[in-house]
DNA sequence: CGCCTGCTTGATGACAATCAAGTTTAGTGG
DNA sequence: CCACTAAACTTGATTGTCATCAAGCAGGCG
């Protein structure tokens, strides 16, 4: 099914606007001709779990999770995705996990027939794939290791580490302002935890000096190395 | 360093055997010249997480586990592979976790760097590291619920179905025979558990008549439909 | 201004970790 | 082959932690 279709299908508010190729930037957007960008509003599904893959979708702005759902409603968010992630992967028949936008969100999609051809005739991209996956994959052993065997604090002291890529500012005296344009039961169907839990560990850094929760959504991070002593990180 | 060197340091007691190397059948070993065969005694570790990739090792006989390991100690073991699963990614520098072997182990042995070049050359070959790298990413998200989200006696009925592909003998009456080479403890650090309340499930679960241990290591599985309901698998 | 949603804090209880003891299995040597 | 030892597994009792239930608070939008 084109993407416009499947977009209506889903989300009844769902506005197709197609706006001109991107050019230049970006991981697969080199590649003009195929792609198309579209344009979803805060809390829209791109894709399903378990739909069969027709389109991948490269995010040029905003916010994205994915998560997969037990069928008792149970939730396990799967990762957070911002510009140059891809929803999708080539090669495989569906998709792993359903992604929907968090913020408002823009996207560049392609036929997953061809990338493919792409990827044989260009070993370039094919590369860049590659490297994507594992990165993927790397990240996901990194957050087994959360789920399975760290305490609630150092959780959420490993997802305020990780969430310094997304850091907007920088402020004077190496303290990092980070965005979470995620709710906190998005965080923590992510760390395996209840809202509650999220919320009291929150609270319990803040009074002990290691963040600043200027609103709900916007932390400042005042003592990294304690956090990192916390989050256990391998890296 | 050279795989023999690296596994004296590594292990002690480790003995060196290379045998004339295997040709046809297996992922990797058709293209010969470039293997080599290594064996391994249980409790031998094949290499750390952390160390700079120089060889891929592929499994011929035996079972490994694989695991990363906090700083106090704790441990999660990220997966167990047996025959023709592949230990080191190409492409990526160091290795994700480390692999020690659980059984009696047979590995395949190949330069990284030959590896590489024959993807460069050999679309189909890096097609197949590609889907198996795939594979795992979709493993490690199904692993992500579980550790996250299910509940013990859930991730356990899930990890003895997923055992079911390592199932040596199929016994009448659609019961399944399944081998346990791992001890509990690996299950427990498998899912995310401690070792005693792995043993307690498996109690549970033999005194509720879906299971029979007929050893410590070998399981029947004799109500695979109630075992699936608990496990809430998505395929 | 007031409702609604999302966030925070508090009180309670269930469940799995911990601590501990006992049992089975496997391995070793007489 | 059997006795002995060590390791792995199992079961029990207790504790601590996090989920649950519940209520209050704050910010955003009509």
């Amino acid at each position: 099914m084109r993407p416009t279709a499947a977009a209506k299908t889903i989300a009844r508010d769902y506005y197709p606007s197609f706006i001109t190729p991107a050019k230049g930037a970006g991981n697969l957007r080199e590649y003009p001709k195929i792609n198309n960008i579209l344009r979803y509003r805060p809390g829209q599904i791109i894709v399903f779990e378990g739909d069969v893959i027709d389109y991948l979708y490269e995010i040029v702005t905003g916010t994205v999770k994915t998560y997969k759902i037990l069928n008792d409603g149970r939730r396990l968010i799967t990762g957070f995705h911002a510009m140059g992630d891809i929803i999708g992967l080539p090669t495989d028949g569906r998709y792993f996990h359903s992604a929907e936008t968090i913020t408002e969100v823009t996207v560049c999609c392609y036929r997953k027939g061809q990338i493919e051809k792409l990827m044989g005739s260009n070993p370039n991209l094919a590369k860049k794939i590659v490297k994507m996956a594992f990165g993927r994959l790397q990240d996901s052993y990194e957050q087994m290791v959360s789920l399975g065997r760290k305490r609630p604090d150092e959780r959420v002291a490993t997802f305020l580490l990780n969430c310094q890529k997304w850091a907007t500012v920088q402020i004077p005296s190496q303290n990092v302002m980070i965005n979470l344009p995620m709710s906190r039961l998005d965080i923590a169907d992510y760390l395996g935890l209840t809202q509650e839990t999220v919320c009291r560990v929150f609270s319990l850094f803040k009074h002990a000096g290691l963040i600043t929760l200027v609103r709900p959504d916007q932390i400042i991070l005042k003592n990294s190395p304690q956090l990192s002593k916390l989050a256990n990180l391998s890296e």
